[in-house]
DNA sequence: AACCTGACTTCGG
DNA sequence: TCCGAAGCCAGGT
């Protein structure tokens, strides 16, 4: 069992119309300070594992991803799940982020 | 084994 | 609130 594994298991237990940190998940899979290996897993085996990358944001509530890099299309994937955008491209937290509740608990 | 890289996070200005 | 610099972890080369 290591950290990337755990890490795959709970973003595919992103529920639907909820988004996670990086840093949440990291901590969720034990390891509190690896938010980065959280993006390095996504882009490792995001495709092959069919992980919903998409509900995984930073801190602030906003999409890293550059536009023309995965920008518009991760934002329009959580639009279509109900994940509602500010003005400024930052999504409401309060209402939106994963309490971070497993489905499914091996 | 050493060095580099990244869809991050946090702190200071 | 926004921008830049430093810190951290794991995988790839």
């Amino acid at each position: 069992m290591s950290f990337t594994c755990n890490a795959i298991k709970i973003i595919r237990n992103i529920p639907h119309g909820k988004v996670a940190t990086y840093g949440q998940i990291a901590s969720l899979a034990g390891n509190p300070g690896s938010s980065r290996q959280v993006s390095w897993l996504l882009h490792s085996s995001s495709e092959k594992e069919r992980l919903p990358w998409h509900r995984v944001i930073n801190s602030r509530g906003t999409i890293s991803l550059k536009p023309g890099y995965g920008y518009e299309l991760q934002r329009k994937l959580l639009e279509e799940e109900g994940i509602v955008f500010d003005p400024a491209g930052r999504i409401n937290l309060e209402n939106c982020l994963w309490d971070g509740r497993k489905i499914n608990n091996p």
